[in-house]
DNA sequence: GAAATGTTTGTTGTTTCAACCAACAAATGA
DNA sequence: TCATTTGTTGGTTGAAACAACAAACATTTC
């Protein structure tokens, strides 16, 4: 593992007494967070930690309000009883935006993803500084309501290109954004919050899958696959988001995979939103169905997903092309990218029976080369919207992995 | 940053004295690596350790022969004048070994990538523990030699999915190797040795120009794309080898890019290197001049590169078709994987001049999506053959970042 | 003298070690 | 049945070890 590392903003990282602190304070609190209920002891193994280390920082995270001891008197066994330690819920709370073309959702959440309070904007095209302040505003409301304190930071997801390092939106075409310093504009409306975090929708969704999803896997390598309008990914390699050089890495949507295919937004041939995405689905429908361009415009991805559980035939086919096209670029992401494991989130999960077969025949037509893979593919374990809980992930990964360098 | 990591065998590094004292040997043995020459002030700076912190760990990286100090008396302005370090030179070696499908070969290499001595075998394709103890015999001679101490450890490289935790061998189908311990062959016939690192080729390769490369660029996201019989990729991200679920991350080589092509030895059809691979190129020159089965296995990539020289078309042909398809695989590796850099290597690369032009002009074509992208695509800066520096980096990294953690 | 590089010395903070205390289950015996 | 003993595991305490740090000092050059 790459433990010296240079971070994000080209400063080399070296260990003192405070950082090696910090560090083993991330590690308990962690292993807390993936294996609660979990005693002291049993840290200690795990880690090779100390006894009297392990309870030293324990104290301190119990002061913290982090964590909390769960008495546990049920017989276990020989020997004295574990004082079980878990993750403190209904204590922190973090804030969560998803801002997406048609509308934009708020929440306050807690420190395991459970949405505590949620609100739905319809998205303002124009200023932009005009629309964050009135969604901060309304936030600030909602956290208001609830919990003046220990409110720890927002977190933000944006339909588009973001440079997270800098919390910029490089560009959001569906937003209109372009170049805007989001973060600075969160800032400036909610100055008394230290931790505001941007990032891609689909990146922080891959980040929320492995930090508040319930799949029992513990992979290093998974790809967040968003099917929507257009197809988005987010890649996360050790709990670390790829974000790529020019922060546009899991653009898997603009891959080729129809050479001189059909033409796309994006100026090129053959991309595989074209033939994969919700858009996709329902203009293979309408065109089946020879539906005029008005009644294509009011008919969505879930009335067709309705209309295919009742046996519409041509609703039914429509999906499972998509789902065949689907597989053949997740085959694709198989060949190039080799994760564990592709989460795939977005409407069409919806129906999950009908697709899956078709993607998985697909992706095993596409012949593993030489040995047979074991890449699971799963719909998303997420209970809310991916994007808004990614959103709060962003800022539940800063409480549980900082290291406080801070002098 | 995950500094919080599990390694590759799952246990969980916390940092206690000694580790963290490891971990800031590392850093500054890594500055001194990547901005020799420099001062022990400079280092202080750059990596905010103490300056007696500083001096404390160089004098024990000199008393190791790891790094040398530099006299140097040209005036440099005010002041007292810095004592300069460098890594030291001749004094350890590493073994490099590349197993291929029809030459193996053998290198001593000193720790920045000088080949001192080198060797090249048949390949020898039926029992592999016969042939690799044979290979090794030939390493023990040449380093025995040269320089019988300060031999720090042997790299394998193999053309083949290779499991590195494990230095396991998965599949390597031209040299006829399944689920070979080839690290516990290695291991049996130079049991002196202890640090022995097996990867694959082209993950390798990515490393040494990485390590061992003179490009000027210090990205964190590299792609190294070997192109020859078929296309192979090395994927590096933060001097950490991406290597992926089934050990098989960057086979991008097998990535559909003509839905319904031309059928592949993989089984699929369309994938990307039967379009441009050193075989396609050669197959289109030999079905446009008519050659016989006979004659098109005599014809090399080298002798077309060659006939282009000198002016023939259809070999100018064949490789600027070859460059057109590599420029769309290279469109997809940069609209997936968006990497700062991507490095070509291969026998192509003789033929620069000519290939590069339309590989930049399909990947302009393809259009990059939204913004502009500064990716970099170059060709190998190595002075060796990259798979057989590859293996060699394999061990000088571990030199470089060994963190000692054993009591 | 000023400025920069490098060294020495004592201080601080953190982990570790070893011993200890606490809680519990099972075995033992009256 | 119930108190006692024994062994095991969970967690705490205080001294020792160790690495980074700060500050003063020495050295070199302008």
């Amino acid at each position: 593992m790459p433990l010296t590392k240079k971070t994000r903003h080209g400063n080399i990282l070296s260990i003192n007494a405070k950082v090696a602190r910090n560090i083993n304070r991330a590690i308990i609190l962690n292993s807390i967070r993936e294996r609660q209920p979990i005693s002291r002891a049993k840290i200690s193994d795990l880690t090779k930690l100390n006894k009297s280390t392990v309870s030293s920082i324990v104290a301190s995270l119990i002061a913290e309000d982090l964590i909390i001891e769960e008495p546990d008197h049920s017989p276990r066994g020989i020997g004295r009883s574990p004082i079980n330690l878990r993750v403190k819920r209904g204590k922190h709370y973090v804030g969560a935006i998803y801002f997406d073309s048609s509308k934009t959702e708020l929440a306050v959440i807690d420190m395991d993803g459970t949405i505590i309070s949620s609100a739905e904007i319809k998205t303002e095209i124009g200023n932009p500084s005009e629309f964050v302040s009135l969604c901060i505003k309304k936030l600030n409301v909602m956290r208001g309501q609830f919990h003046p304190h220990h409110f720890r930071g927002i977190g933000v997801t944006v339909a588009g290109i973001v440079d997270a390092a800098q919390s910029k939106v490089v560009y959001a075409p569906n937003l209109g954004w372009q170049d805007l310093d989001l973060g600075q504009v969160v800032r400036d409306y909610a100055p008394a919050i230290e931790m505001v975090t941007v990032e891609n929708d689909a990146k922080a969704s891959a980040l929320a899958e492995l930090l508040l999803g319930t799949h029992k896997v513990n992979p290093t390598n998974v790809v967040f696959l968003s099917v929507g309008a257009g197809i988005g990914a987010g890649i996360v390699v050790d709990n670390h988001i790829l974000s790529g050089g020019s922060h546009a890495a899991g653009e898997f949507g603009h891959m080729t995979i129809v050479e001189g295919g059909e033409r796309c937004t994006c100026g090129n041939q053959g991309c595989w939103e074209v033939y994969a995405s919700d858009r996709a689905t329902i203009r293979r429908y309408a065109a089946e169905k020879k539906l005029s361009q008005e009644q294509t415009a009011n008919t969505s991805l879930e009335s067709i997903i309705g209309l295919a559980a009742h046996g519409d035939d041509v609703a039914k086919e429509a999906l499972t092309k998509s789902a065949q096209y689907i597989g053949l670029g997740i085959a694709n992401i198989i060949r190039s990218f080799d994760p564990e494991v592709i989460i795939i989130g977005g409407t069409i999960i919806q129906a999950w029976e009908l697709i899956y077969p078709e993607i998985m025949e697909t992706v095993n037509k596409r012949g593993f080369f030489g040995k047979q893979r074991n890449t699971a593919i799963l719909p998303t374990s997420l209970t809310g919207n991916p994007p808004l809980l990614g959103a709060a992930a962003l800022s539940i990964r800063k409480i549980f992995t900082d290291y406080r360098i801070a002098l």
